[in-house]
DNA sequence: CCGGATCAGTTGTACCTACAACCGAAGACC
DNA sequence: GGTCTTCGGTTGTAGGTACAACTGATCCGG
């Protein structure tokens, strides 16, 4: 069962790309807990929450917005919680459902901490690259990602069979 | 201290590359420890042991070439070493160095376990992309590492000063 | 040589994530 | 209306990573 192998251009993209998916996450998360005390991923869903309406969204939407699994952001969400960032209530039109909202503090965090953050990508990443590379990076990542999650369902679709998706 | 805000282009990358950044590690680490009982990180371990001369580094030089740093690098070969993979001697020419070298157990894991990750990140990753497209990859991921690790450094410079790296 | 600084590496602890098992609520079917 | 299945979410636990503290070996200046 031999595939075909990396050729050298290939084998060049791919190592390169492994190097970053290892040094990112370490880069974000070592600014934001220096700044904030925040992790990446922490950031992140309070970020998708500043942006939604009402500042609220059911936990499974959100967890599709941070391409993350159920049971990891529901861990999260307690923490932040715990810290006042969060609440979390019960959706009243269905029973199952639980609706997380942003709270006062978890805005002002929020707006307190995007500068710096902000300031952090660009200079590690975008700041490095032409605007052509932008533009070529958003179509590359854009392909990749059609395959890493067919249909950013993420959580949802644990063992679908392939017909429906 | 407003910085610059990014505008929809860059966005529209950011947003997709850390999509990816968040994904493919699942994606990678799913596959490996399903098909060969290990971590992405456990792989790319042995793979770079595999390449070497002798299939021996040291641990330093080992650390720099995963991007990892030199504790996280110990607590992973010791495991791998528990499990027979990977032997440790202490370096005869200097006592403070520790030599690592991948065992016949561990090459012929990483023979076996080779062809179906390749088949992974092409399924994943390269195949999604035209030719083109890999060698902007290439090109863009070059360009980014520089500023995440200016000087493949790592491991080696906690809190150096800039004069001299 | 001899003491301080640095280097290579290990260990311990705290935290985060993945995976699996679990629970109650909502539909589906008859 | 009663069971079966699925859905939305939480909890427990095992395992990996980060950070800091530590050990012993080497190097450097006097």
């Amino acid at each position: 069962m031999e595939p075909r192998w990396l050729d050298e251009t290939e084998m060049a993209a791919w190592v390169r790309l492994v190097a970053v998916v290892e040094l990112l996450p370490g880069v974000l998360d070592g600014q934001l807990r220096r700044d904030a005390g925040l992790t990446h991923f922490d950031y992140h869903v309070l970020a998708m929450l500043s942006e939604a309406p009402e500042r609220t969204l059911r936990m499974t939407e959100l967890a599709t917005r941070t391409n993350a699994t159920l049971p990891r952001l529901s861990h999260v969400v307690r923490r932040l919680e715990e810290r006042g960032l969060v609440e979390r209530t019960p959706c009243p039109y269905d029973g199952r459902a639980t609706d997380a909202r942003l709270t006062q503090a978890g805005w002002d965090k929020v707006r307190e901490t995007a500068p710096r953050h902000v300031a952090t990508v660009r200079e590690h990443v975008l700041d490095a690259l032409t605007p052509e590379q932008v533009t070529q990076l958003a179509e590359i990542a854009d392909a990749v990602l059609s395959r890493l999650d067919p249909d950013g369902r993420m959580a949802a679709a644990p063992g679908l069979p392939a017909a429906g998706r």
